[in-house]
DNA sequence: GTTTATGCAAAGGCTTTGCATTTCA
DNA sequence: TGAAATGCAAAGCCTTTGCATAAAC
């Protein structure tokens, strides 16, 4: 469950961004933000549309996809293509730096931390001359689960 | 240029993967493949289509589609999602392994070696129980050129 | 009162699918 | 000959766009 503090604190972020680029304070730009840091983890914008309209809420895809790039740019929401066709976004606010590992057989996303990932950057940086701004690292593979599911699967092969 | 060694390796290590599979040997699809070997760098289906088209190839995009799943399974292309909608692929033999810095003003793609990556994918692999197979780690940023750019239009408008 | 944002539906862009025809084995 | 692959066009899916209406400032 999401501290009440947090979502004080991301409405005023929100809030002060909106000023700052002359964009307008519409109640859907607050309603969206707050359904969003109620969100666990990942969510797409279909969920979001979902679970929106079930809470009897007026609003339209397009108006969640434009909300989403202030979000985006006010840094208190992150987008991921994790490989499949549509975005999956999560907070930012409050959520520690994490890259992600994705099982490729039952699409499991978990999170880990990794320091040397900063070093890297850094590099990035120093070699290239990059002014590097974000990055995302996936590690794909199989989950403990379905190595398991494959053994059990290789073992009735070779006993039949 | 790709020397003519590659061509022939490539085309023996997918005509070996398609006999172990049980998939016909069709002249579409050693087309392809010559045709993937022949680009530089990244590439899109839509670019291999015309660039097939032009040299007067009958083939259509939803072989190119189905071929390109074969030659992923058989590891002769990788496939990256940069954030844009349409995938992006690259040929995979003797090519070392390499991870991307993308420009996110020009959409620039640069490639970058690090060897701690490898120290990330063995501690995943240890710490969480998986079976890690490949990785993507993409860095966003601004490449040295926009920097400039940037510069040259913050200096302009304070001249005004 | 202007101008921006919203909602809806239509259009776009990439990818997949269905089906008749061709081709490999 | 029979099954699989191809080409074409249509359909799907996610996202963006156009435009009339509504709402912020």
């Amino acid at each position: 469950m999401m501290a009440p503090e947090v979502q004080q604190n991301v409405q005023h972020i929100f809030s002060e961004y909106l000023s700052r680029q002359g964009h307008r304070k519409t109640p859907e730009r607050f309603a969206i933000l707050s359904e969003i840091y109620a969100q666990d983890g990942h969510f797409d914008i279909e969920r979001l549309y979902v679970s929106m309209k079930r809470k009897k809420y007026r609003v339209s895809r397009a108006t969640l996809y434009n909300t989403m790039d202030l979000l985006l740019d006010c840094k208190l929401v992150r987008k991921h293509q994790f490989g499949t066709a549509q975005a999956q976004f999560e907070r930012a606010q409050n959520f520690r730096q994490h890259d992600h590992v994705i099982c490729t057989a039952c699409n499991k996303v978990m999170e880990f931390c990794d320091p040397r990932i900063q070093g890297i950057r850094n590099t990035v940086a120093e070699v290239m001359g990059f002014e590097v701004s974000h990055h995302a690292l996936h590690i794909y593979g199989l989950c403990p689960d379905c190595i398991k599911e494959r053994e059990r699967n290789h073992d009735q092969h070779s006993n039949r």
